[in-house]
DNA sequence: GTTACTGCAAACTTTTTGCACGACA
DNA sequence: TGTCGTGCAAAAAGTTTGCAGTAAC
């Protein structure tokens, strides 16, 4: 299930609106990156990301990329995900939500659940500093694994 | 607070008797990595177990630090850690638990909860795949961030 | 017209691999 | 003694940076 055309636009134009407002300059390269991200759920990494905007700006380098990926992390409107090694991968959704993973292929998806979203820090915590987010990690095997039974652990 | 030096060696000796256990070679170098690991639980990663073992195995290589600590993940004795961007860094600590982990800084600690520990996935998961681990991450500024009041983002 | 951004190339960091010698069982 | 493990060196993978030309404002 893709990211539908009208969520994509509204990420979009509040990236573009962000990118504006903190006195970056608006190029083309930065809003087909960030429509690349926005139209993505799988969590895709720069690589990804690059392969994917070279399709529609042909000339636009890795480089350029990783530079527009980090300004938006920097400005809070993509999250960094470093569920497993290997490259980084982003996350264009900024609603609260937590991730199942699966540990044979990498695959990443979102997981909605206000249960999960109730889930408090035990007060020992207070002991060690501040918190500000409470994410919960799930990890397994996906569908598309357990059908195929083979065992490449990533 | 160190890890007490009998909870190392009992670490120390279970590492042991697994490697033995699965064909593999006890040697010196094998050893004293996973000594290393076991005493440390600030979640070193390979540079840092280097750095510590070289002390008291000065001849011993930085790839054979990598080779170790893989055949460490592949027998289930020292788990990953990929909370940051960076080097992946370590876990000799099998016990269930959880992590609070500095956004500044980049510490992690182990935190142990029996109201974490019952956290069940949500029922939609079940339609994703398996499920095998759960295991909550809590985010925040540590205390000795705080006091410095710094920015270093990382 | 300025100044920030891009693309290129090179560097850097982290991790993996091939090979010959040395050490464990 | 045979085989696996180690150290060395080189390579691979992922990411960052300096610089000169180009495009946004």
């Amino acid at each position: 299930m893709p990211v539908p055309t009208d969520e994509v636009e509204r990420r979009v134009s509040q990236l573009a609106t962000s990118l504006r407002g903190s006195g970056l300059r608006l190029t083309h390269q930065r809003l087909e990156v960030a429509r690349e991200i926005a139209a993505d759920e799988s969590h895709p990494d720069v690589e990804t990301i690059y392969r994917g905007v070279r399709k529609r700006v042909p000339t636009i380098s890795l480089d350029t990329v990783y530079r527009t990926v980090a300004a938006l992390v920097d400005l809070g409107l993509v999250g960094r995900v470093n569920e497993n090694p290997g490259p980084t991968r982003y996350d264009a959704n900024r609603e609260r939500h937590h991730h199942y993973v699966c540990t044979r292929c990498g695959l990443i998806r979102d997981v909605y659940s206000d249960t999960l979203n109730g889930i408090e820090a035990p007060e020992q915590v207070s002991g060690l500093g501040t918190v500000e987010s409470v994410r919960v990690h799930l990890r397994g095997v996906c569908k598309t694994c357990e059908r195929k039974g083979n065992d490449s652990e990533r």
